[in-house]
RNA sequence: UGGGGCGUCGCCAAGCGGUAAGGCACCGGAUUUUGAUUCCGGCAUUCCCAGGUUCGAAUCCUGGCGCCCCAG
């Protein structure tokens, strides 16, 4: 192991496994830690009616189960308040999205307004050298900065949710996760005794924790006036009705209620007109996209230039020319049709792992 | 009330005497720090109804009932 500087270091603690692991690693490579756990939105909704927890990372037994960890480790810990920033920031975007038709993506909104943003600033505030996190994903240093890069549990990669650190922000963050791999992870926590290293991972929207974002967004904004017909793509032919645009997704499937002889896929949504246009997967398939408020990693082209992208998370990254444009915009143009293409999604381009950096779908 | 056709799972649809394919939809699960996708599993003891012929029928016969088309 390198000789390390003593650092105080705050380490954004969610109560899960990774950024518990993280914290304790910290600790023991002898840097000052403390433990900051982001309280984000009004957990008496749905924590624990009966005991039971959900499986989501931010619930208030999170909470405890952070503290529980601090303690654990010995480390100082406190909970910051951030409701109001999380509701506008993230909340409140997640719904204008779904109401205009796209389909957000809040890890990545927290993880730039909230994580990389509020908190950061907060430990500067604690005057900590470094903010890190429990992601899976890497910082290098090269001569012309800083790059952002995969994990190297490339099962467990969340390089994606990421492509929004800037130089700046880069240089501030740690990642002590990033050449472990989860199964790793999982040894560290039981050698550290760490109440939480049995913890089930982490899924579905953190604020929705029952998984029915709908029910959310109509209690949220009300049953909104967004129903509508479900036009055939191909024919012009309208199929049905649906409920809510906000209900749908580019490259749905279930959900349709539509018998037809092939499987309908979600096409295109159009909150203008209320329309969902459905279509076989054919008609699915798309050869680019333009990005927009791109974010570069240490390079800044000024030229198209070939490099691999990432549509969503969790999938093999694609070859693609990437365009950059005016305005903080990239045409992305695949070599092969895509599939689900959808707005409101991020792009992120790598070349091997390294992020390249990433931009919006429009 | 003359002629012809058809009635099989919510929808479409195989089967044409040997003991109910498949697709869509739906439900459940797996996967997953977003939403999808994907994958796995479930899904008609019964073929419009009632009789009959057969060792045996959704498949043949008879009679009903209900649709559709062409003639009026």
């Amino acid at each position: 192991m390198t000789k390390m500087k003593r650092r105080r270091m705050v380490v954004a603690m969610s109560g899960g496994v990774d950024s518990s692991v993280a914290a304790a690693l910290l600790a023991e490579q002898g840097h000052e830690v403390i433990g900051l756990t982001m309280q984000i939105w009004d957990y008496s909704t749905f924590t624990a009616d009966h005991g039971e927890t959900f499986g989501t990372c931010c619930s208030l037994d999170d909470v405890h189960d952070a503290r529980r960890v601090a303690e654990t480790i010995g480390i100082p810990f406190y909970v910051v308040n951030f409701e109001k920033a999380f509701q506008q920031q993230v909340i409140d975007r997640f719904c204008d999205d779904y109401f205009s038709g796209r389909t957000p993506n809040p890890c990545v909104l927290c993880n730039q307004r909230l994580k990389f943003e509020l908190l950061l600033r907060r430990a500067r505030e604690l005057e900590a050298d470094w903010l890190a996190t429990g992601h899976y994903a890497r910082i290098t240093e090269e001569g012309e900065g800083y790059s952002l890069r995969k994990g190297l549990d490339f099962s467990k990669d969340q390089s994606y949710f990421l492509f929004t650190l800037d130089q700046e922000q880069m240089r501030r963050v740690r990642f002590p996760l990033g050449d472990l791999t989860k199964d790793q992870v999982r040894s560290h926590a039981t050698r550290f005794n760490l109440p939480v290293a049995e913890k089930a991972e982490s899924q579905d929207i953190c604020f929705v924790p029952d998984g029915d974002y709908v029910r959310f967004l109509e209690t949220e904004r009300g049953p909104g006036r967004m129903n509508g017909e479900i036009v055939h793509v191909a024919t012009g032919k309208v199929l049905g009705a649906h409920l809510g645009t906000y209900r749908y997704t580019i490259g749905q499937r279930r959900g349709l209620g539509i018998a037809w002889p092939q499987p309908l896929f979600v096409v295109g949504i159009d909150a203008e007109t209320r329309r969902v246009l459905v279509g076989e997967k054919e008609h699915l398939a798309v050869h680019s996209l333009i990005a927009h408020d791109v974010v570069w990693g240490a390079e800044v082209p000024n030229a198209p230039f070939r490099a691999a992208c990432r549509i969503r998370y969790r999938h093999q990254e694609v070859p693609a020319i990437i365009e950059p444009l005016i305005g903080g915009q990239v045409r992305v143009s695949f070599d092969q049709p895509q599939y689900g293409v959808t707005p409101g999604q991020a792009a992120v381009f790598y070349a091997g792992e390294k992020v390249l950096g990433g931009g919006w779908i429009a």
